[in-house]
RNA sequence: GGUCGGUUGGCCGAGCGGUUAGGCAGAGGUCUGCAAAACCUCGUACAGCGGUUCAAAUCCGCUACCGACCUCCA
């Protein structure tokens, strides 16, 4: 297996990737709060590591995708001083159970993941499933003398934590010093002996709607706990990859580690990845209002498949979407917008037709060697090393684009086929499929070619190109083009070609 | 205010010391009955200023602008 290369968080370096048990690998992705539909910006992320987890599939590892779901526990503001939690505040609203808001939104998010193409996950852990874990993990904490109890509520003690254990603050690169000094004055830190502290239990109140007892009363788990917990029973309590947003890494993620090391006395993750923001106007798309504008500036996936948001000029399909977030490194920020979806869709479009064209050539086993054979050979060797130099999506799509262009040469005759190799052929067929769908993880949107049997709409196709081949012989222009252009208005596109014409749906 | 990151051609985006991706749009050409598609050719972009170097979009410094996190967000 060739090297793997992964940019950790934690040392802010590109890492050769060694698994903790050879052959296997356990990867950890932070899941959604579902108390909201989704947003374009949670499908980004967790498509990024959806390509994480197909490509570590396909060089041959063993994974377990373990990735939580959020249904208890996540505040909107802090624990101490009486914040809402983001279920109960949904259930209120909406007049529902909390356990239906979870499931509705559930459903909803993995309506979402399938229609983007994202693999489920091996094991989706609930929190409100790991209630009894999650106190264990408390007491756990308790035991070790990194937290306190106040009232009914548990909180982490993150300045003797970081005192005793030089760990908090690695992640996030912060330090607590310069935390306690600037939150001295702004912040009411209630019943925690210091801001930097957080609740991993809290306190119900007689109106809270989800609570479990505990040893310390009814209460439920705070928002971090979850993760640990989870993150530890599933993949043990050191494994190799922990992903999610950027905007997770403080505190949630640098919380995570402080409770996992402050109950087991190890830092969990030998791996943090952290995926970059999708961007709305220029801005995080959030799903919470701007302060300013009044307006949340995200996107529905639903507004992009109908076109129906102000941002955009048409639909665009799920592929097209995903494509676009393909040509963009999952450390970067991706700007979303019209143009570069219509760009996007255009070169999803090509690449697809090129998928074809490939699959249609053929060889008849005699060679006249040429330098294109090592081109391609080595456009194809390039994608791999790109995708193991941290999941470079773009660049290796570009070594696929360098191919599309030979395939179209292949096929319209500029270049001969035969100045490659049978073998070469082959691969290209095999690496090109792979990582279409198999890496990527696209689908093939295009309806296409007059192969295909069977088919109705290929049927009456080829009737109709048939009778408009008829006119063409007779030269009959006024009845080719008509058919053409009426075609054309059903978003069929006509291509005439050397070897006979073909079609496909235009987006 | 603190911490971190970004600023690449018309747009989206790779690259992160020398060979200057890719997609889309644009220009010219080939092909075509005409188109479309495809193919060929073209555009010399790296926020500004200074420095290091034989060599910088890539390293260092300063300035400007943008953003993320520091409350909840993937």
């Amino acid at each position: 297996m060739k090297p793997l290369y992964i940019y950790n968080s934690l040392t802010k370096k590109k890492e050769e990737f060694k698994p903790v048990n050879p052959d296997f690998v356990g990867l950890y992705v932070c899941g959604p709060t579902v108390y909201n539909d989704v947003h374009l910006g949670n499908c980004r992320s967790f498509t990024s590591f959806d390509v994480v987890y197909r490509y570590l599939m396909y060089k041959g590892y063993n994974v377990r995708y373990v990735r939580n779901i959020t249904d208890a526990g996540h505040l909107v503001g802090d624990a101490d001083i009486g914040a809402e939690d983001k279920m109960a505040k949904t259930a209120k609203a909406l007049k529902l159970e909390p356990m239906e808001v979870a499931h509705k939104y559930t459903v909803g998010f993995h309506e979402m993941m399938q229609k983007f193409n994202n693999l489920p996950p091996s094991i989706e852990p609930r929190a409100t499933g790991h209630i009894t874990e999650q106190i264990k993990m408390v007491q756990d904490i308790l035991a070790n003398g990194y937290a306190y109890e106040v009232d009914g509520s548990i909180y982490f003690d993150t300045v003797k934590f970081a005192q005793e254990k030089d760990v908090y603050g690695q992640l996030s690169g912060r330090k607590l010093d310069d935390m306690l000094a600037e939150s001295r004055e702004l912040k009411n830190q209630g019943e925690k002996r210091n801001p930097a502290d957080f609740a991993i239990w809290i306190k119900a109140e007689d109106n809270t709607l989800q609570k479990w007892d505990s040893p310390w009363g009814e209460g439920f788990p705070g928002w971090h706990l979850e993760c640990s917990v989870m993150s530890t029973k599933y993949l043990g309590s050191e494994f190799d990859i922990h992903g999610g947003g950027e905007d997770l890494k403080f505190p949630h993620h640098e919380n995570e580690i402080a409770q996992n090391c402050g109950a087991c006395g190890t830092v969990p993750v030998k791996y943090w990845m952290h995926a970059d923001m999708l961007l709305g106007n220029g801005r995080k798309m959030s799903k919470t209002p701007d302060p300013i504008t009044g307006k949340s500036n995200s996107v529905m996936p639903e507004e992009l498949f109908s076109g129906n948001n102000e941002m955009l000029s048409k639909a665009f399909s799920p592929m097209v979407v995903r494509f676009f977030m393909l040509q963009a490194h999952y450390r970067s920020t991706l700007d979303l917008s019209d143009n570069a979806l219509l760009a996007a869709e255009k070169g999803y479009m090509r690449l697809m037709e090129a998928y074809h064209t490939l699959q249609s050539l053929a060889h008849e086993k005699k060679t006249n060697p040429n330098d294109e054979d090592q081109q391609i050979n080595e456009a194809l060797n390039n994608a791999i090393l790109d995708m193991d130099d941290d999941f470079n999506t773009p660049k290796a799509l570009s070594r696929l684009f360098t191919l599309v262009n030979k395939i179209n040469s292949f096929k319209s005759g500029h270049l001969d086929i035969h100045s490659i190799s049978e073998e070469t052929l082959e691969r290209m067929k095999k690496l090109f499929h792979d990582f279409i769908f198999v890496i990527f993880g696209l689908l093939d949107e295009t309806q296409t070619s007059s192969s295909g049997s069977g088919d109705t709409l290929n049927g009456l196709m080829d009737l109709i190109l048939d009778i408009r081949k008829e006119s063409r012989v007779k030269k009959d222009w006024t009845t080719s083009d008509l058919i053409r252009d009426k075609l054309k208005e059903l978003s069929i596109q006509v291509k005439d070609g050397k070897e006979g014409t073909t079609w496909m749906v235009d987006k």
